[in-house]
DNA sequence: GTTCTTACA
DNA sequence: TGTAAGTA
């Protein structure tokens, strides 16, 4: 077995995830990480990469950075598993909650589309008849 | 060469 | 988020 790092560069996790070191440093930023410091450059723990695995992935989910913020910040808050679990499917309710009114909207618009649609080629029929009909012809 | 901060797009 | 500038 050969040992797995312990520690990381920016560019370590950048590499790994597919980001650039300006997408961690950014969510260090909205609060997503805190790596420690040695001296100016940033040190990452495992703690940090699996930290980041998680915002990522919130972050397929839809969830905005602030929310993925405060799951992740109980994340090491120490307490119990059971009440981080508890967040998490919250948050997931809500997304879920969101995500449904969403397409409810969407098909709600589809339908006024549709309609109009239909309003537009009946008007076209129209006056395609009336035409044959001689109507409308002014000029 | 790598990382950092700051600032602008 | 990308990019450029000027450092350490």
């Amino acid at each position: 077995m050969v040992d797995q790092p312990t520690t990381f560069s920016i560019s370590d996790l950048a590499r790994e995830f597919n980001i650039t070191p300006r997408t961690i440093r950014f969510y260090e930023d909205q609060g997503l990480l805190a790596p420690q410091r040695e001296g100016r450059t940033r040190i990452f723990t495992r703690r940090d990469r699996t930290r980041l695995k998680l915002a990522l992935r919130g972050k397929r989910l839809g969830f905005s950075l602030a929310e993925i913020a405060y799951l992740i910040g109980m994340y090491d808050t120490a307490r119990d598993q059971n009440t981080q679990l508890t967040e998490f499917l919250a948050g997931l309710t809500q997304r879920k909650v969101a995500l449904q009114q969403q397409r409810e909207d969407i098909e709600a618009l589809l339908q006024e589309v549709s309609a109009f649609e239909e309003q537009c080629r009946e008007l076209l029929l129209t006056r395609a008849a009336d035409e044959a009909a001689g109507v409308g012809r002014t000029a």
